[in-house]
DNA sequence: TACACGATATTCT
DNA sequence: GAATATCGTGTAA
């Protein structure tokens, strides 16, 4: 797989909708990882976490991230390369009383922002690994839209290897695009 | 079996 | 801007 479409996946899926439980958003952000070929992604190793993204595309990727959080990612394959995409933001288009319910407290504009507060909003849990997304009942991927006119990209946030690959990609002029952090353990 | 460490978010100064 | 909660997973022993 090129470089070039491992950001044309991860493009594909920006203004898509995802249905989460109860509630969809309608995707604003999101960062490619290249599976095997890509020292950030959890496929660089081949492991038990990881195998669902070995598996054929469009299948959900959820992991825990420090302790507290779930993220989710979009397998996209093709499945012996492992790439998959992580859901970073979205904007709440439906069941948006629930989403508030997850999030007490929150700004409408915000509830989707970042990928451990989207998964929440979307109640998306370690249950939903290996969800296939194509088929249309319970948790699953909206129809393709067009291509954006405007995508945003830049460096991936958090990750301590491949730190200044930009393949973090968002629409532009959208609240619920979360803030770039670079990780602390990033060289440089 | 033990231990170190995040594809984070929030709170504190 | 800096500290840190919290636990599953990966890696080493």
């Amino acid at each position: 797989m090129s470089e070039a479409e491992v950001v044309e996946r991860a493009t594909g899926l920006l203004g898509r909708t995802f249905v989460g439980h109860g509630v969809t958003v309608r995707i604003t952000e999101v960062e490619a990882y290249g599976g095997i070929e890509d020292p950030a992604s959890h496929a660089y190793t081949r492991t038990q976490r990881s195998e669902i993204m070995f598996g054929p595309p469009w299948h959900l990727y959820v992991y825990r991230s420090y302790g507290i959080h779930h993220c989710a990612n979009v397998v996209t394959g093709p499945t012996e390369k492992a790439a998959a995409v992580l859901l970073r933001a979205g904007e709440v288009v439906d069941g948006l009383e629930l989403a508030r319910e997850r999030r007490p407290g929150v700004a409408d504009a915000v509830l989707g922002r970042g990928p451990g507060n989207l998964a929440l909003v979307l109640g998306l849990t370690l249950d939903d690994l290996g969800t296939p997304l194509l088929t249309g009942d319970g948790v699953h991927l909206g129809p393709e839209v067009p291509r954006p006119e405007q995508v945003r990209s830049g460096p991936r946030v958090g990750v301590s290897r491949a730190a200044d690959v930009p393949w973090r990609l968002w629409l532009p002029d959208e609240p619920s695009v979360s803030a770039y952090r670079r990780s602390p353990r990033a060289p440089r």
